[in-house]
DNA sequence: AGTTGTGTTGAAGA
DNA sequence: ATCTTCAACACAAC
């Protein structure tokens, strides 16, 4: 599940293979990815735009282009961005080069492919096809509701205890739950949040306002923590996601409990538990997680 | 072989 | 306002 270290990994390895390259043409076999403006007028616009700049606010993927323009990518649960050359084969596209891209199923998925002058292609991987991809214009996109409404970058400098206290304080709901609200927080989804509630000791049940002046402070640290040692790791590979040239992330290697029921927690000892909250998953250490 | 679990977001319903 | 449910979609595991 792509979220802020994941998408951090792609926006980075972005920046260094596609800086001021133009866009040629663009294939789909999913058009309703395509959320704005509708296929065909998107194909027309992006052609000739080129890649000034490639930024990351939340799970988002913002390209700034040429024109003023900005196209946005938000992978959802499946979805991967690929770099690398196929050739169609029949209805599937195959990688030109060994490797991940071709032995590795998740990265088969192929719905929409951008060609650039370079003669690089980016494609989007996404076997369920929940992906977003807009072309926008940058003004509008900058003062939109759903770009406003994000929440801080909880890895910049100047979130802190402080403001992370005043945006939960007050609220009703599990901590878990608005620790997954983007407009509190961005970025963050049930992987992050399972391993911050766990490194910061708080119980994924703990209603946010009930949270002390110090464990606020913990849980902005494990946040903190947990996210640079997450974008360090590449990301997390549990399912599909996987980096820019088709290879799995390394966190799931050290993460502490997301999908570990039953292992014992490297803490306590104490077996780990799941329970749903709100719909998903919770992994959580009954012992050490007050 | 049908059922369930998977998680992000936004919309709809309570 | 705040919360819950569902839909978008497709596959693996049971």
């Amino acid at each position: 599940m792509p979220e802020l270290p994941e998408v951090e990994t792609i926006v980075r390895d972005l920046r260094l293979k596609v800086l001021q390259r133009t866009f040629i043409d663009i294939w789909t076999d999913a058009e309703k990815l395509i959320k704005f403006p509708a296929f065909p007028k998107f194909k027309k616009e992006i052609i000739g735009l080129k890649v000034e700049g490639v930024n990351r606010r939340g799970k988002n993927i913002i390209f700034e282009l040429s024109e003023r323009r900005i196209l946005l990518v938000h992978l959802k649960m499946t979805g991967h961005l690929l770099l690398g050359k196929w050739r169609k084969t029949g209805a599937l596209w195959r990688s030109e080069v060994s490797g991940p891209m071709q032995d590795d199923p998740t990265n088969r998925f192929l719905h929409l492919i951008f060609w650039l002058d370079s003669g690089q292609m980016i494609a989007l991987s996404d076997m369920r096809k929940f992906a977003k991809v807009e072309l926008r214009k940058a003004s509008e996109f900058y003062s939109s509701k759903y770009f406003k409404d994000l929440g801080p970058e909880p890895l910049s400098k100047s979130f802190s205890s402080k403001e992370l206290g005043e945006r939960i304080q007050k609220r009703k709901r599990k901590i878990k739950q608005i620790l997954m609200d983007q407009s509190v927080i961005a970025g963050i989804g049930n992987i992050y949040a399972d391993e911050i509630l766990w490194q910061a000791k708080i119980s994924p049940f703990r209603p946010a306002e009930s949270l002390s002046f110090w464990e606020v402070e913990d849980l902005c640290s494990a946040m903190k923590e947990v996210l640079k040692k997450a974008v360090a790791a590449k990301g997390s590979s549990v399912s599909d996601y996987r980096t820019l040239s088709g290879e799995k992330g390394k966190f799931q290697e050290i993460r502490k409990v997301y999908r570990k029921e039953g292992e014992r927690c490297p803490k306590c000892g104490e077996k780990i538990k799941r329970q749903k909250i709100g719909g998903r998953s919770a992994h959580f250490c009954p012992k050490c997680q007050k």
